[in-house]
DNA sequence: GCTATTGTTGCAGTCAGTGCAAGTTTGCAC
DNA sequence: GTGCAAACTTGCACTGACTGCAACAATAGC
């Protein structure tokens, strides 16, 4: 079962996407983000523009290298349902990293992402914030792992639903800061680095509420 | 000082920028909000589609009546320059409430504002997406406010600046969740209870991460 | 080879949002 | 009230994201 036996069709798809992110990274890091149109990336990736909309949603996608909404979701209900952590902010975390994973690519790719992470930490906040939005399925996901959580067995659904929404939503929040703190420090790009501050950061949260 | 006397020009900016919040309110209402047109709401409203942007970024600005991004800023540095309050979270919120304040409008387009945020939760979720990106000045009004609580003495200016970026970020997600959760009661509406919903939801946090 | 499925592309179109320059209205000083 | 400067409105032309559709091309599986 080598790599070449997985089908022409899934290794032709495979080849555009590829083709498509390295357009995107590189010819936003040499134009700059609303330099770059997706026309632009087209032509180098040598696909129509109609195209792109196949393999992305947006620029900021093909620019992370994000998969569709669609898949996120059934990634979430995947990872949690079997992975078991610590905490539930640890497995959000670990979920969120997972789903947005800057080691994934190939190294000159990734390397010019966190170059792209740095001039323009938007492009954080945007993909980040869709995880949020997409159809509160992650949320769903992640309720379920809470009701597994023997200290909210009192809680309605409701204030379960709603408490898992608020979890998912922070640990985006602190992943997006710890990653753009991190990647600015290039030495210390490390994925345990990131999920370390992040969770620094949820527990001084801690530390303001009951003055 | 009657209102009157607040000078033609000045009354007929206040005009017409009432005309354009009941016109996308009351279209979106009967519309949705795919169907609605910042060109069909200029029409309602009787000015150019491009006088529009002279009042408002964007559509969805429009219609929850959010002022424009830079005036946001000022006023989170006013506000949390005197108020003191409990905690910070608790100022923080209480910031966030003020600069989108359901209950500053008209009775009519206040309840026609709830009916939409029901209608589409996803307004919400973008227009407090934009006070974390407000080129951060509002989170550099937080890190003033923590750098006031001794608590927090020990810590550097980069660690304060990620805790009050993630502070803000997370009352953002919390007034969010909270908000929709007490205008889907009617009954409820108050935004004393939308306060103490976040603030229990930040509360609720905190059992999350030391297991 | 034949056929169903899947992927690509061009085309035409909608809509958000911007810069510019010309015209209009208002504020203000005299 | 006259005149000038500032603020506001508007039309125009434009870029660019994104979508639906229908024709065409390529692949998979038999």
């Amino acid at each position: 079962m080598s790599v070449s036996s997985a089908g022409l069709r899934a290794r032709k798809r495979q080849d555009t996407h590829a083709r498509l992110e390295e357009a995107a990274v590189a010819l936003v890091l040499r134009d700059g983000l609303e330099q770059t149109t997706i026309q632009a990336i087209c032509e180098r990736a040598d696909v129509s523009p109609r195209t792109f909309f196949n393999y992305f949603d947006c620029k900021d996608s093909a620019i992370l290298g994000m998969q569709q909404p669609a898949l996120l979701d059934e990634h979430a209900q995947e990872f949690l349902r079997d992975v078991v952590h610590a905490d539930a902010i640890t497995a959000v975390l670990a979920l969120l990293q997972s789903m947005f994973d800057l080691r994934s690519a190939r190294p000159q790719i990734r390397e010019d992402r966190l170059e792209l992470i740095r001039r323009h930490p938007q492009l954080l906040v945007n993909q980040l914030a869709k995880v949020t939005q997409a159809h509160g399925q992650v949320a769903q996901a992640v309720q379920v792992l809470l009701r597994r959580d023997p200290r909210f067995a009192g809680h309605s659904d409701a204030d379960l639903a709603d408490l898992a929404e608020f979890t998912l939503g922070s640990c985006v929040v602190a992943l997006r800061i710890a990653t753009r703190e991190v990647v600015a420090a290039p030495d210390d790009l490390d994925s345990d680095h990131i999920q370390q501050r992040a969770h620094w950061l949820v527990q001084q949260l801690v530390k303001e509420i009951d003055a």
